[in-house]
DNA sequence: CCTATCACG
DNA sequence: GACGTACGTGATAGGA
């Protein structure tokens, strides 16, 4: 930098310390949507380098708290070798290197401090401290201001009349733990440090230390111990002289055999205001923006918004700006290559369990043949063109279509209904890809808009079954493989129409088992991802609001476009995710816990499952009754009518009118009204809070189940058929939705009731056979905890001996009360318990629960070891995997929010244990089908409850189907895994869901 | 559309 | 020394 403008009374230095404002930037783009953090061309970290510029910018043109800079300095850390290391060897020693993919930035962030015209300022042996220190000293002799802009409590040292102290925004907005951007003067640095001002700060560091640098000052004494007695005594040297007047026995011997330490500490935080400057202040005006150097800087990144922001900003035309070669893709300055695969399969190299009795179709993986078109296509794939795609309206066409699916041995498929539950909607067309590109749209059951003629199908489709024959014989052959995004929707509509596909992938279920974690697998946001590409949205094919059409409504050409871009996409989302398999070691996961599912789950989907409509509606008129009586006492308890379903009229009634104790709100500012404090003040005898919970319980009951089950009975097969997401946990676990039939109530006895309407048709009983505990057997086996694993192969009560093994009560001695204990502590330990929590739920002081945990980590040390090394793998590696080898991902470890990282590692020792869990029984739904038709039983899978099948089956064949599903169930884990405990089963049969449980 | 609450494992 | 506090879901109602 060649300009020089001597700093003068009134002008503004800006004095950036360069490595904290990195780092921020690094921490607040791992909170981001990730799709910001990388290059799209070539994959390079770039998200802290982007909020790096982008905070640059606002620097240098808008200021910060309000000043704007004369002149700037952008000071860094030099990597190596502080004197303060030589003072102190394990200064800083205990700071983890920092990430990797911040270290790839680096160097980036040096270049782009450059192409806003700016030195990055830097000193062998020096910290940025010092130097932004000797800057200061310099400014303020010549009367200059000075912003210091750091997060570095050190540096508000240097605070006085003329320097401010600015610390940056920290966390996400919205996120716990945000922090707006703040400006600290003299006064509020003062506050914040316990009324010490500044010039102390640096002797109360050398008494309570600095944990982020590793400073130790002295141990037992914190801020305000350090500023109590740094007021009493002046300063840190008058202090150590006259340690012997301290009053505290304890607090004087420390201080007096650490007064070393004290000393050695000080010497670390002071300051040094004499270093050498490697850039004089003089030197360091802000300069002239040359919009050019910055674009060619934006563009090389690939920051498109931030680089037509510039452009705007200083009107210059982007076109004539070529981006700077040596930081593009493969250029000169950058030191980056795409990560190489792994291969992580945790079964190895071990023949996969077989997942059905018979080898079946879906053994299919892919011919070379397939997979080398499937490279060639990959490698000249094109844009998209929805001009190129096709309406077949024409059965020799389709025809011509079907065969070169068949010459090519696969084909991409989507079907278009007319409604988004698979069991009510109507196939409307039928969209098939061959290449990238290539795709056409069947339209079969189109309707005209014109209401005159009743909105007949329109004329010139190929009649449906006509063309559903020229299909089928394709979407069966075992030799042609059937690629689908979601294809369980497909499915359950094909096979409604006699058609069942096979064999066929899942691009949906290829990304769940490769990047389950990183975001949702739904077709848009894989499109966005993996393709850059954005696909036709439905609010733009089929309108919104009153518009809103269903798909047989929608013009052909506007149907064609949206249709076959999906397959489209999907073919090219199997070309970019199938390979991916067995390079990351995945295939297996794929093969044994996801296809075999789709057909599994499908045929669930379709059966449902008989609700008495009887049972539910008697129920819906009793709770309606029990609902108005109770409305018509708490209006008389209360004295005022109020909307019993909303919280913040039943905290201004509880907490506002009464004043009654416990009020606390919820993070929104809204009046907290949970059960748990409900129920507290009920148990203190009031009574509102009593009905109130009562209320809640039958109103839940009645809109959740009562009513809205029987709003789910379809109309023609009179059964309930939910939705299972096979895609939609972290964990593995499917979800059900519309109606959720995973949460359907069993712990109260009104709740109980409902589920007696879940029953078998005459002539058949309803068969739930749930895991025993399953997820403690786990957690034995993967901590490999001998006690608890000795207690489940005795049979042993689990909890019992849990509290036997932590309070030393012989087991036949054991008491309800700490049976209840342990078992809440044995499931704390499994979603990675915290003794706040524990004492939250027993209600028992802090420091008790502390002590239980702590006795829980001793008797089974293998806890501990476990829940260490699960933090350890997912900082290193991002994700974990359960015993089957499927991966969970966390990328939000990285979060520089303390609290965040926190849950993000109670997720992941939780992870392994709920996923092996929901792997087990996947395991066990995919061989089930398989075990009964080959005893020659007629039992039929109706739901999974994550633990618990239930099945429809015979009267007369119960007996025999019983031992059949327990075996299925307990042999799930072989033989992949050797479980070191045995798993329980328990299968029962009756009448009703209630009594089969 | 978001928040609070509550049903399940 | 403060901060927030057990994991995974989906449905409903109120309120902006």
């Amino acid at each position: 930098m060649a300009s020089s403008r001597p700093v003068a009374a009134g002008d503004q230095v800006f004095l950036v310390d360069g490595s904290s404002f990195i780092f921020r930037a690094y921490f607040q783009s791992m909170n981001q949507d990730s799709k910001y953090n990388t290059r799209i061309s070539d994959g390079m970290p770039t998200g802290a380098v982007r909020l790096f510029v982008t905070k640059l910018l606002q620097f240098i043109r808008d200021g910060a708290a309000g000043l704007k800079p004369t002149h700037l300095a952008i000071v860094l850390d030099k990597s190596e070798g502080s004197f303060r290391k030589e003072l102190y060897e394990d200064y800083k020693g205990h700071r983890p290197d920092p990430p990797s993919d911040l270290i790839v930035q680096m160097p980036l962030m040096r270049e782009a401090i450059r192409a806003f015209g700016l030195d990055p300022i830097e000193l062998e042996r020096y910290e940025a401290d010092d130097l932004i220190a000797t800057y200061t000293q310099e400014a303020k002799a010549r009367g200059a201001n000075v912003l210091i802009i750091s997060s570095d409590k050190d540096l508000m040292q240097l605070v006085g009349p003329l320097v401010c102290f600015y610390d940056f925004e920290s966390g996400a907005k919205g996120k716990p733990g945000y922090r707006a951007e703040r400006n600290l003067d003299e006064a509020a640095v003062t506050e914040k440090w316990e009324g010490l001002p500044p010039e102390k700060i640096g002797d109360l560091l050398a008494l309570m230390g600095d944990s982020s640098d590793n400073v130790p000052g002295v141990p037992g004494i914190g801020l305000k111990t350090a500023a109590q007695l740094i007021k009493e005594f002046g300063d840190l040297e008058t202090l150590l002289a006259r340690a012997d007047e301290i009053k505290q026995p304890k607090r004087r011997e420390t201080l007096i055999a650490n007064a070393d330490m004290a000393r050695l500490s000080k010497k670390l935080v002071t300051l040094d205001c004499e270093a050498p400057l490697p850039v004089p202040l003089d030197a360091l005006p802000v300069p002239d923006l040359d919009a050019k150097s910055l674009i060619a800087f934006l563009k090389a990144m690939e920051f498109n918004t931030i680089t037509r922001r510039v452009a705007d900003l200083y009107e210059v035309d982007l076109a004539a700006i070529e981006p700077d070669p040596r930081l593009m893709p493969g250029g000169a300055s950058i030191r980056w290559e795409r990560l190489g695969a792994t291969d992580t399969a945790a079964e190895g190299s071990s023949p996969a369990a077989p997942v059905s009795g018979e080898a079946g179709p879906n053994g299919f993986v892919g011919t070379p043949s397939q997979l080398a078109a499937q490279r060639a296509t990959h490698a000249s794939s094109q844009g998209f063109d929805t001009a190129s795609y096709e309406t077949i309206m024409d059965i020799e066409v389709l025809k011509s279509w079907v065969a070169q699916a068949r010459e090519q041995g696969y084909v991409a498929l989507d079907t278009a209904t007319s409604a988004l539950d698979p069991n009510l909607a109507d196939l409307v067309g039928i969209a098939l890809a061959l290449k990238p590109g290539r795709a056409g749209y069947v339209p079969l059951q189109h309707r005209g808009d014109s209401d005159l003629f009743g909105g007949g199908m329109l004329p010139g489709q190929i009649p449906l079954a006509d063309a559903l024959a020229v299909l089928k014989p394709l979407l069966e052959d075992p030799s042609v493989l059937k690629i689908g995004q979601d294809i369980k929707y497909d499915w359950v509509i094909l096979c409604r129409h006699g058609i069942e596909v096979r064999p066929f992938d899942d691009t949906m279920l290829i990304s769940y088992v490769l990047d389950a974690g990183k975001g949702p697998h739904g077709m848009d946001e894989l499109a966005r991802r993996h393709l850059g590409h954005s696909p036709m949205t439905w609010a733009e094919v089929a309108g919104t609001g009153k518009g809103k059409v269903s798909f047989e409504r929608v013009e052909l050409d506007k149907a064609t476009a949206y249709a076959a871009e999906d397959a489209d996409v999907t073919l090219r989302l199997w070309q970019v995710l199938k390979p991916r398999l067995p390079a990351e070691g995945r295939a297996t996961v794929y093969e044994t816990l996801e296809r075999p599912l789709v057909d599994v789950i499908g045929r669930m989907e379709m059966r449902g499952i008989s609700v008495d409509r009887q049972i539910l509606s008697r129920l819906s008129g009793d709770f309606a009754q029990s609902l108005a009586r109770l409305e018509d006492e708490i209006q008389e308890i209360a004295g005022e009518k109020f909307n019993l379903g909303s919280p913040k009229q039943i905290g201004d009634i509880l907490f506002g009118k009464m004043g009654l104790p416990g009020a606390k709100k919820t993070p929104s500012g809204q009046w907290a009204t949970p059960a748990t404090l409900l129920d507290e003040l009920a148990q203190a005898g009031h009574l509102l809070p009593e009905k109130i919970l009562e209320w809640r319980q039958l109103s839940k009951l009645k809109s959740t189940y009562t009513d809205s089950l029987q709003q789910h009975m379809h109309p023609q097969s009179k059964r309930v058929h939910t939705s299972y997401a096979l895609a939609s946990t972290t964990t593995g676990r499917l979800s059900s939705s519309e109606p959720n039939l995973q949460n359907i109530p069993i712990r109260t006895e009104a709740g109980r009731k409902i589920r007696r309407a879940f029953v078998a048709p005459e002539g058949s009983k309803i068969i739930s056979a749930d895991y025993s505990q399953i997820e403690l057997r786990i957690l034995a086996h993967i901590a490999d905890i001998p006690q608890l694993q000795e207690a489940f192969a005795q049979g042993i009560d689990i909890h019992a001996a849990t509290a036997s093994a932590m309070f030393g009560v012989a087991l036949d001695q054991m008491n309800p009360d700490l049976r209840r204990q342990a078992k809440t502590i044995n499931f704390g330990i499994i979603y990675g318990i915290s003794a706040f929590g524990l004492a939250q739920r027993l209600s028992i002081p802090h420091g008790e629960a502390a002590t239980f945990i702590k006795q829980y980590f001793e008797r089974f040390p293998g806890i501990r070891a476990y829940m260490d090394d699960i933090k350890k793998m997912t900082r290193e590696n991002g994700y974990v995997t359960t015993l089957f080898g499927r991966v969970c991902h966390y990328p939000q470890i990285k979060s520089g929010n303390p609290n965040e990282r926190a849950g993000v590692e109670r997720q992941a020792i939780n992870a392994p244990i709920q996923g092996t869990a929901a792997d087990i029984i996947r395991r066990a739904m995919a061989r089930m089908e398989g075990a009964l038709k080959a005893e020659r039983l007629s039992a039929k899978m109706l739901l999974q409850v994550h633990d618990e099948l239930v099945f429809e089956a015979p009267d007369d064949e119960i007996a025999a189907t019983l031992p059949v599903i327990a075996r299925v169930m307990t042999d799930a884990p072989f033989p992949a895994v050797a479980l070191k405990v045995p798993l329980g089963v328990d299968a029962r049969a009756a009448q009703n869901w209630d009594e089969a449980h």
